[in-house]
DNA sequence: CGGCACGTTGAGAAAATTCAACTCACGTGG
DNA sequence: CCACGTGAGTTGAATTTTCTCAACGTGCCG
């Protein structure tokens, strides 16, 4: 049984050369394969351009909560694309703590970390039953070969993860332990309305403890910074069940008691400098 | 004053269309264009296969200290590799204040993050004097189509990026003050040793604040955090000049007073499903 | 010889963690 | 069907880590 959905190496090749006596089969757990316009559709990304490319389909597998959909330094040759559920990505340090390093959910792409060394730096376990596409990386390269548009935004895709990985790493910098939960919430929060569920309730996928690890916090402050904005009227918390009150206030929070407004002398300091640009 | 500093967009231009006339010549300040081949061995991606490309040439520029090579909302159409300095990439946070995430060196690339959106979401600065080579990004493209394994490598720089990223929010996520100090230490310590100068004595070239903003932690713990490695025997440190004397001590340090070892619950959870991924 | 940015150090304050007790929801098995 | 065990979540109190504020040293540039 659990054995079951092993992540075929060879479904590489089956992806690739798409069966199509498969066509746009589906079973009762959803769709079975999608065309390449349907997964640039899910990515966000334009498709105009692109051929029928009707002997091209990506490979769907459903994960049940807990199972996992690739591990830390198994050999890389695919990526995965979201196409609902929630998973959480993780790196497990030197001895055996595991640090969530995203949550992807509907149209995230993951496993883009193996790519470099060959092998997946971090695992993929499903926080609920997901529905996952299959895009063997070869496949990928090659259609991008063949459309430049297509290749310009699988690197976009990837410049995109760079980004939130900066600005997750600006916000553990930076932020205090409940203004990292306010934008945790509002980050779900925009995620949801962007697919077209509620943004102001919301079932949380993940534990406490997954929050904290995500945001460098212990599961207690987790725990205490969600009772401390119900207490005031900023969200209402029922275990898992969230509503959003107030949401302004919750994306630009910073710090719930002192709020010490200090200008960092940074900025006269940044003016300065600031015409320095070489002309070149 | 304020207003002078905007990103010199033309500065692109004069990169793209590669004067050929040009050649392989140098100036008094190093190198001014180099071939795709050097460029390669410079990204250690391998330059096999490749073809002559007699046409192709990347331009240098060069930047003192304190000198901006790209800054936040430019628009995007370059991608920059250090062949010698030292630089810094920030984001400027929604009040102006700095934090630095990354310190580029020679063989890095840098201004991904600007692919994705078509503009810069951060800005890097020359934090010595630089050599830096201008890569336009749709001339990269342009030879990644022509050269299948250049672009899998191309993909391949930008996921070690990612995984550099993602280490680093699992750094600040999980270790104590002192414990990102010392690896900061010999994560600098391996780069020198990689560019063949020595891994045991070095001079920092970013201020206390600058390692601060990048760890997360604020100047002053910093400061600390070297003297107490001084007073250990870990380190010797004066002002910049740092010289490491028990590198094992600090790749593995995870707090100095005292060493709670607690093996987290997590690691029974996760061998019981561990069986899960198909062994494939 | 200032002025100034950088760095060090100390003392007190604040933030977040740790440890511990207790509650709640849920699913298993008697 | 209910008791019980378990994992998740909440809350409190004490402790530790890190920050803040402030004073002071040092080296460099004009």
């Amino acid at each position: 049984m659990l054995i079951a959905q092993l992540p075929q190496t060879n479904s590489t090749a089956a992806a690739t050369n798409a069966p199509s006596q498969f066509g746009n089969a589906t079973n009762k757990y959803g769709k079975l394969w999608s065309s390449l316009k349907e997964v640039c559709e899910l990515l966000h990304i334009p498709s105009t351009g692109l051929g029928s490319e009707e002997g091209t389909a990506f490979q769907h597998v459903q994960f049940k909560a807990g199972q996992r959909v690739h591990t830390i330094g198994q050999p890389f040759d695919m990526l995965y694309i979201v196409n609902s559920g929630f998973l959480k990505s993780v790196l497990i340090d030197e001895f055996g703590n595991e640090q969530v390093l995203s949550f992807p959910m509907k149209g995230d792409m993951f496993g883009i970390d193996g790519i470099h060394s060959k092998q997946y730096a971090s695992e993929t376990v499903a926080l609920t039953s997901c529905d996952v596409i299959l895009v063997p990386f070869k496949a990928l390269t090659g259609l991008g070969r063949k459309y430049p548009d297509l290749e310009t935004s699988v690197f976009g895709v990837m410049s995109r993860e760079l980004v939130r990985e900066q600005a997750m790493v600006s916000m553990l910098g930076s932020l205090s332990a409940e203004a990292r939960v306010a934008r945790f919430l509002m980050m779900l929060s925009d995620r949801f309305t962007k697919m077209g569920y509620s943004g102001k309730q919301f079932n949380l996928r993940m534990t406490r403890q997954e929050i904290g690890s995500y945001l460098g916090l212990t599961l207690e402050t987790v725990s205490r910074s969600f009772s401390a904005f119900n207490a005031i009227g900023l969200i209402s918390v029922d275990q898992r069940a969230i509503e959003i009150k107030d949401p302004e206030t919750l994306r630009t929070l910073r710090r719930l008691p002192p709020s010490k407004a200090r200008a960092k002398q940074t900025i006269a300091k940044a003016a300065d400098d600031s015409c320095d640009l070489a002309a070149a």
